[in-house]
DNA sequence: CCAGCTACTTACTCATCGGTCAGGAAAACG
DNA sequence: CGTTTTCCTGACCGATGAGTAAGTAGCTGG
């Protein structure tokens, strides 16, 4: 091993490519529209050569939701690790979808929940495993807030607050998603929220 | 013709036991991942019985969506008319989804906006004339309030109330699916935020 | 210089997809 | 009664889905 790489998992140029493409085309069709041949299309490459590198589907699928988890959590590390205040935090989190969403995506998890009946069982594991994430941070961040949190009247614990929150950020994203700038409409809808929530 | 109908559109039986199986599947399952096959194996037919009623995927889809869209109007048209408290008319409404949640299934026009860039046109326009829809009653429900709804902090107008609450209905739906019960779940973000809202 | 591995391509397989067409049973119509 | 219309079946179509097998070009290490 040359140097003790930054990525625990250590994928080839290829792999990564693949990744990366079969990551946007699920956030934007969903996993049964997305197909070898549009991913090997798209990188100028033979299904067959994608087969190599991800056998099954259910391979590349969950491949790509276990590399955007871990992407996700890095990012929220450095939420946490560079801001103090709750509304901060939840502004920059909420930045993190709105990024998504202006590229004419949608969060990978949140679409492939649609899918969760057709889905292979790892992939389902893996995209349950991400909402756990980010309820489990958010009720972290929530709990850790100084001043108690006394934003929502019905709410008593801050894993109902966050529960909340993830929700209406997912279905925010899938009621605004690109004709018109509903960018916008996205970003006022959580601001009301967070404004509501914290202090 | 016999009587005047109370149904605008008047299907015979096979079309309206096609189009009761269908929705069903879409809500499991979204758009792509339901076959002509599946909906025939279900109705004991064949693929060309359902073809002679539908000719293409995009005509009963948009038949789907057009008969719930009706049957979503018609529910919200009796919530108005039996309740007046703006509390009780949101409870309700929430009831609404609660109950498509309750037997596994998601809303269907949540489940086809997560499928909207595969989605033939007429079907999209349906989906999207849907959710105009919710936004536009919650609207003028919220905006018919008496104590004025100074609930949330942020939110200037009664639409930005109504955005808010219809993202999370759809947010909580496909983040709270089936396995245990998160149906209660379910209830308890939108009793949250409705107790925010309502008084 | 050859053995072996990595990273592919070419050329398939077989199931399923949405959709068509000719025909037939049965009911409705005149 | 005969004819037309409604509603369906059986047999098929070409396209596309995921996945496989065999072969090969290019490095790499001994």
């Amino acid at each position: 091993m040359p140097d003790s790489d930054e990525a625990p998992t250590d994928r080839s140029r290829t792999a990564t490519r693949i990744l990366d493409v079969a990551e946007r085309l699920f956030q934007r069709r969903g996993y049964n529209a997305v197909s070898y041949a549009d991913l090997a299309a798209e990188l100028d490459l033979t299904t067959a050569a994608i087969h190599y590198h991800f056998p099954s589907k259910a391979d590349l699928g969950q491949a790509v939701v276990t590399r955007y988890r871990r992407a996700n959590a890095k990012q929220r590390a450095a939420i946490r690790a560079e801001t103090s205040a709750l509304r901060a935090r939840l502004q920059r989190y909420v930045e993190l979808y709105a990024g998504v969403l202006a590229d004419g995506g949608m969060c990978l998890c949140g679409v492939l929940a649609a899918d969760e009946a057709t889905l292979p069982t790892p992939v389902r594991r893996e995209v349950r495993g991400f909402f756990d994430d980010q309820t489990d941070w958010l009720t972290s961040i929530l709990a850790e807030d100084i001043d108690g949190g006394a934003g929502l009247d019905g709410c008593a614990s801050p894993r109902q607050v966050a529960d909340l929150l993830l929700s209406t950020i997912e279905g925010a994203m899938l009621t605004h998603r690109s004709p018109r700038n509903e960018l916008n409409t996205f970003r006022a809808s959580l601001r009301c929220l967070i404004d509501t929530i914290a202090s």
